[in-house]
DNA sequence: ATACAGCATATTGTATACAATCTCATTATA
DNA sequence: TATAATGAGATTGTATACAATATGCTGTAT
C-alpha cells in the first residue's frame, strides 16, 4: 500500500507561473492587461528573478505575449485562434481514441461515469468551477490514459487556453445550458464502449465545433462590447 | 517589392537558448551530458541569467531535462520516446495534409519538387547537413502553408527532437541510404497532387513508422555501444 | 574493513544592482 | 496649429552577489 507521496521541491518560478496561469484562466487578469514583473515582484513577495522565469514559462504556453523591452501581456484571443485552439483540440483528442480505445476496461468507463454525474451534480448546485474542473478532468483522463508523453505535453498547452476561452464563454453568456457537456460526455463514452473509432472521432469532431461557435460568438460579443464602451 | 526584412532584437537568451540547441541536434552534446551554467557563461560571453533563461525555453521544447539543484542534463532518449515522436509527427502531419491538400496550387508543387531536386543534389555532394535542411524545408513547408498557430508551435516543439533522433540514426548507421527519402518525398507529393487525403495520410504513417523503426534500432544500437564499453 | 557523520566544494536558486530601451509628456519650431 | 525634437520616468534586459542545496571526500567509531 502507498502511504507516502513523493516530495518534490516545488521552485517559485512554477509557483509564480501557477498563479499567474490560474489569474489568466479565471479572468482576474484581462486580455491585454500589462503584466509589470515589478507589481508582481510586490504582491507575491519574491524577486524580479522568479517572476521573469514563470512569464518565460508562461510565453511558451502562449498565455502570455512579450514584447522585447516592452513587457509581458495577458493573451488576447482573436477568432482565428479560437478557431485554431479547438481544432487542434480535436486532432488530439482523436489522436488519444486512436491510442486507448482498445484498452479502456470496465473499471475506466465506470470512473468516466462516475465524473459525469459528479459533474451533473455541480450543475445543480451552480457550483461553476467544480462543474469546469470536473469536465477537464473527463478529458484530461483520456488524454492521461494514453501514456503519450508528447500528447500529454501538447494537451497541457492547450488547456489553459481552452479554459481561458472558456472563461470568456462563461462572461458572454451567463446563462449556458451546461447540460450540453452532459450528454455530449455522454456520447462519447457511448461511442468509447461500442469500440467504435470512427464514431469517437466524429462525437469529438461535433462537440468541438460547436463549443468552438460557442466560443468564437463569445468572443465577438466581449469584442464588440469592449469597443462600444470605450471607442 | 519587398526590399528590407523586419528588424526585431533578438535576445541574449534566444541566442543563447539557439547555440544549445544547435549543439544537441548536431551532436556536439551527448544525451545526459550535464549543462553547466557557469561553462557556458564562461564560452558564451554572457552572464548566467541568459544563460538560465535559455535552459528553461529548452527545457519545454523537451531538450533539457532539469533536476532541482543537481542541474541540467541533455536529453537522453530511449526507445519509448523515440516511438511517441514519430506517432505524434505522424498525427500532426495528417492534420495539417488535412487543413492545405485543397489549398495547394501549381507554383506549391513546382516550389516542392525544386526541394526534392536539391535534396536529391546534395545527396549526390555527400553534404548531409543540406540534405536534412532540405528535408526539413519540405515538411516545414507544408506545415507552415497550413498558417495554423498551434500546429506549426507544436511542429517546432518537435521538429529539434526529431533532428536530434536522426543524428542518432546518422552515427548508428553512417551507410544509411539518404535516397529512400527521396521516394518518400515523390510519394507524399504524388498524393497531394491526386488531392486523396486519405493517400497522403496513409503515406506518412508508412514513411514515418519506417524512419521511427531505423531511429529505434539506432538507439538500441547506441545503448548497446555504450553499455559494452562503459559497464 | 565498513558504515556513518560532518565538512568542503561545486552547482543551482534567488535577490539585488546596474544598463539599455521604450513611452509619453513637454517644449521648441516651422 | 501641427510636427518634430528632447528629456524624464518607467520598464525590461543583463550582470553580479549571496543563499540554499546536493555531492563526494575524509576521518572516526564500531
Amino acid at each position: 500500500m502507498k502511504v507516502f507521496s513523493q516530495i518534490r521541491p516545488v521552485s517559485l518560478r512554477e509557483q509564480v507561473a501557477e498563479q499567474i496561469r490560474t489569474a489568466i484562466i479565471e479572468g482576474r487578469l484581462k486580455p491585454n492587461d500589462h503584466v509589470v514583473e515589478a507589481a508582481l515582484t510586490e504582491q507575491l513577495g519574491v524577486s524580479r528573478t522568479p517572476v521573469r522565469e514563470a512569464l518565460i514559462i508562461l510565453e511558451r504556453e502562449a498565455l502570455i505575449v512579450t514584447v522585447p523591452h516592452r513587457g509581458a501581456f495577458v493573451r488576447a484571443f482573436n477568432e482565428e485562434d479560437v478557431e485554431a485552439l479547438f481544432s487542434m483540440r480535436t486532432t488530439l483528442e482523436n489522436f488519444a481514441a486512436e491510442l486507448v480505445i482498445d484498452r479502456l476496461g470496465d473499471q475506466d468507463y465506470t470512473y468516466l461515469e462516475d465524473l459525469v454525474d459528479r459533474q451533473r451534480h455541480y450543475i445543480e448546485q451552480n457550483d461553476f468551477k467544480q462543474v469546469r474542473s470536473t469536465d477537464m478532468a473527463f478529458h484530461q483522463y483520456l488524454i492521461s490514459y494514453s501514456g503519450h508523453p508528447l500528447l500529454m505535453r501538447s494537451w497541457e498547452e492547450i488547456v489553459a487556453q481552452v479554459a481561458a476561452v472558456l472563461y470568456l464563454r462563461a462572461e458572454a453568456q451567463p446563462d449556458y445550458d451546461e447540460y450540453l457537456a452532459i450528454s455530449d460526455h455522454c456520447a462519447i463514452l457511448d461511442a468509447y464502449r461500442a469500440r467504435d473509432l470512427e464514431k469517437v472521432k466524429a462525437e469529438n469532431r461535433r462537440i468541438n465545433n460547436r463549443v468552438a461557435a460557442e466560443c468564437l460568438s463569445a468572443v465577438r460579443v466581449l469584442k464588440g462590447r469592449a469597443d462600444g464602451s470605450a471607442p
